[in-house]
DNA sequence: GGTAAAACTCGACGTTGTGTAGACTTTCTG
DNA sequence: CAGAAAGTCTACACAACGTCGAGTTTTACC
């Protein structure tokens, strides 16, 4: 997101600011983990990508959009993963091929994905990065439900609004047993695919 | 939370400082409900509270510490709550009566709510204070599974795991939903009672 | 009712972090 | 190799935070 500059023609040797902006995003990412949103300056990130504040600003606007660069480029792969994932009929693999998949991006993710989460509210960009991600999960989950029997439409208890309500129950399950640990993720992860299950109405 | 005098004797008369310590929380929750937490100076909370930014510091803090002491004070709200509902052993009068209760309490006080989850994270003791207030809710529902015939424990498919992914569905549902219109909240009750119902094996 | 302590209020100050401006150097492109 | 584009830096202006010390009001007690 070099916001100044156009469209950057191909290319086959990369320009010194594409390494560069990667390098923001990648301190970025760490100082998150170290410090949080709140602790972190732009003269920390700056500095730990080896530029001063204000070349920073050459690349990105403001402390918000160095962030929303680093979600969007982590939902772009969300949006990857979830694409390249087998699609299979039987409701209970999917179910389990969902749940498991949602583990491991967990896993390798959960700290871009709290972030995401946490300033979902105050910046508008990031809200609507996640509610679109959201979405693409919420009518996974409600064509699993459906193919499982689940009738269809959007009343309170059929398939879509138990799929939002399933899809929150998700997020914010995952969000808490990553700040733990990985046992606890997969732990989350059985709860989870057990209720949904039962939601689908494929065990008693 | 007067923080500087110590413990406040009993009196008859309110002191001046009490007046203005409401005044402070009342101004802070309409700001919020207005501009967001960023948004909101101290300048602001002190000018809605008739004050000096100077003033608002003899009482607390910090913003944080307003804002903690707004939650603080919203939180007693939903113990008090809490503890005033009937008890009923019928496990489908429980769950409907629990949802009913938080519908009410997601609509008087859905601001202060969203405030608390969303500083959960950054501002500790708000952290605490919800965390401790979410503890309570997951007893709860994990009583009422156990009483519906869900078996007891804390792995992943018995009644704590369960509860505790059950109360962050309501939550994360509630939540979203209390932005919108209380129809929303009204429908995401539904949805929520009908897993709920679904879950403890008292509805196919 | 007077007086000392406490509760309370204020304006001014120092600090930190943000975002901008303008001059300068490097790198690409024809 | 010259001009443009890309990249970098120091310095500045500004906003909000939190602190300080000096005042004013209220309260408690004799």
């Amino acid at each position: 997101m070099p916001g100044h500059h156009p469209a950057r023609s191909r290319r086959t040797t990369e320009r010194k600011g594409d390494v560069r902006e990667r390098a923001i995003l990648d301190t970025c990412e760490a100082l998150l983990a170290q410090q949080g949103y709140d602790a972190m300056t732009v003269g920390d990130i700056a500095q730990g990508a080896g530029i001063t504040r204000g070349a920073l600003y050459f690349y990105f606007g403001s402390k918000q959009e160095v962030v929303t660069a680093l979600v969007a480029r982590t939902v772009e792969h969300l949006w990857e993963r979830s694409r390249a994932t087998a699609q299979t009929d039987e409701p209970r693999q999917a179910i389990a091929a969902a749940m498991r998949r949602t583990v491991e991006l967990w896993n390798e993710h959960g700290l871009v994905m709290r972030t995401a989460i946490d300033l979902s509210l105050t910046v508008p960009e990031i809200g609507e990065l996640w509610s679109h991600t959201a979405d693409l999960f919420i009518t996974a989950i409600a064509t699993v439900l459906e193919r499982a029997g689940v009738q269809a439409g959007t009343e309170p208890e059929q398939a879509s609004a138990m799929a939002r309500a399933l899809c929150w129950m998700i997020e914010r399950t995952f969000y808490h047993a990553s700040q733990e640990s990985c046992e606890e993720l997969q732990k989350a992860s059985s709860t989870c695919e057990h209720i949904w299950l039962i939601s689908a109405g494929l065990i008693t």
